[in-house]
RNA sequence: GCCAAGGUGGCAGAGUCUGGUAUAACGCGUCCGCCUGCAGAGCGGAUCGCCGCCGGUUCAAAUCCGGCCCUUGGCUCCA
């Protein structure tokens, strides 16, 4: 069974064949550092996380980059609120993002390279596009010429005539369509206007603490296509295997990137194109400049990485995915069921009435059904939510088990467990263990103290005092569950 | 105007590439039963759609073909 993906370069879902048959390279179009990440950003995150997490499972050596744009008219636009310059605005929120990444469960990318750090390569490119006349210079600024790149639309089927058409005709520019690699001088304030809260600093200050970087053409500074293509080719290869960004970036962004790396290097740049559909409220995406996002923190603050991945898993990554409070009710049940299916079969297994003897066939055949069905759905263009759905089954199959025998099967339990752990843990990301250390074991004793509290009045038909019992030990965050074995608390 | 994606039960969302192993998965919601002092979790069952509309191909279509309607995204910064 092989790996098919959709390529948004041929529309179709197609065998996954990198370039070299044990090693995959990956770029994933990180964000502009202007903002707090939102949800749609972390959707994107999650899945190329998994992607990343799958390629390793069927034995890849996966080599991953993802970058962040450090240098951008918006994250001029917060100066004076969240940093004195362009460079500190960044650096707030680059560090803000990677606290973000972690508490998602992300594993780590290869490099996270950043444009400022960027700028020789920059140059270098846009000088050999000048070189091979893909590009032209007017007056310290160089743009690169659209119809000089016959391929120009392949990704987004754009007719340049019909761009053409559309866009604006600015003085400098041969054809609308044509786009800067190096924009002479630094921000202009008329540029910046629209995108400033009220407590900015105002426009002018602001465009004084712009970086600007010394070119064959002047000061000035790289164009925002540019970036990608430059750090993907340093970092990577000229020719990588997978390009995963947002399905808004499909036009102009990555367009202008095949554009550039192309024409510069004669090489397909990539091989597949995986573009990450949008997540969207009510009926608009979730986006900084319409303001209408829940931040990573915020939403991981509330609910947690758990569900937080299982919510963004819970869509396949290519469609886009509605937010809403029933969305995210859903995915609360669909991670609690997961949990509850791993916690029983580790409590059975530890239960002494677990044995070696014992075998039950449903669920050992489920078992195997399970990991079938995780690699097919998996396999088929990274299918997260067939693959979840999968490891739901399993739960089932585990809570099945465990209500109808007296004798467990330790065996059967057991891989029931490894298949929780390898697949929902190691390819998915969840965290079954979670949070049983230090604090909470103190709490739990003494959630266990008041339990004992409650059983005795409910021993005596006291049951006003021991709901009340209940709902006081529940007010403070946990969950009291009367099972066969006794009362439980959880948190 | 141009390009792209999509329209499946109350919600959400697989399946469409590779037409039939489907009485349309999984989850949520609702209802009933088991369990329970009650509740929760869990188990079992049920309810709700014939798959945007029209036509065609076929022994057979949610899945293929044609037309139409609608939604969202891109064409300016955007994951």
């Amino acid at each position: 069974m092989t790996l098919r993906v959709t390529n948004t370069l041929t529309g179709e879902r197609e065998a996954f064949e990198p370039r070299d048959p044990d090693s995959v390279l990956l770029y994933y179009c990180g964000l502009t550092t202007s903002d707090p990440a939102h949800l749609g950003h972390a959707r994107g995150w999650v899945h190329v996380d998994v992607m990343h997490r799958w390629l390793d499972h069927l034995g890849y050596d996966v080599r991953h980059v993802e970058n962040f744009t450090d240098v951008n008219e918006k994250i001029v636009a917060r100066v004076g609120e969240d940093g004195d310059s362009e460079a500190d605005v960044a650096r707030t929120y680059v560090q803000q993002v990677i606290r973000d990444m972690r508490s998602l469960n992300l594993l780590r990318a290869d490099v996270y390279p950043r444009v400022s750090e960027h700028v020789p390569q920059i140059i270098d490119l846009v000088e050999t596009l000048l070189d091979r006349d893909y590009a032209y210079e007017v007056d310290g600024s160089v743009y690169f010429d659209v119809t000089a790149f016959d391929d120009y639309g392949k990704l987004s089927n754009q007719q340049v005539d019909e761009l053409d058409s559309q866009g604006e005709h600015t003085g400098e520019k041969r054809n609308p369509a044509d786009f800067a690699l190096w924009k002479a001088g630094g921000v202009d304030p008329d540029d910046i206007a629209d995108h400033q809260h009220e407590d900015a600093a105002p426009p002018e200050e602001a465009c004084e603490t712009a970086q600007t970087w010394d070119s064959p053409w002047g000061e000035g500074r790289p164009g925002w296509h540019i970036e990608c293509s430059a750090m993907s080719t340093t970092h990577l290869d000229d020719t990588i295997d997978i390009h995963v960004g947002g399905q808004d970036l499909v036009f102009p962004h990555h367009e202008n990137e095949i554009a550039q790396s192309e024409a510069a290097t004669g090489q397909q740049f990539a091989r597949y194109w995986l573009h990450v559909g949008l997540l969207e409220t009510k009926d608009e995406k979730m986006s900084s400049s319409l303001g209408n996002f829940s931040t990573v923190a915020e939403f991981v603050g509330e609910h947690g990485p758990n569900v937080a991945r299982t919510f963004l898993l819970s869509t396949a990554y290519h469609s886009k995915a509605t937010y809403s409070a029933e969305t995210v009710a859903e995915a609360e049940e669909r991670w609690e069921r997961l949990q509850t299916g791993h916690r029983r079969a580790v409590e059975a297994t530890d239960s002494v009435d677990a044995h070696t003897t014992v075998e039950d066939d449903d669920l050992r055949s489920t078992v195997d059904e399970v990991r079938e069905a995780f690699t097919a759905a998996m396999n088929d263009d990274f299918n997260t939510r067939e693959a979840t759905t999968a490891l739901l089954d399993l739960a089932g199959a585990v809570n099945r088990h465990v209500d109808d025998h007296d004798a467990y099967d330790y065996v059967g339990l057991r891989r029931a467990i490894e298949t929780f752990e390898d697949l929902g843990e190691g390819v998915l990301g969840l965290s079954f263990g979670g949070e049983s250390e230090g604090d909470v074991r103190v709490a739990q004793e003494l959630a266990d103290l008041l339990l004992s509290v409650r059983e005795q009045e409910r021993e005596a038909g006291n049951y006003e005092r021991a709901d009340e019992l209940r709902d006081e030990l529940e007010a403070l965050g946990a969950t009291v569950e009367d099972t066969d074995d006794g009362p439980v608390a959880r948190f």
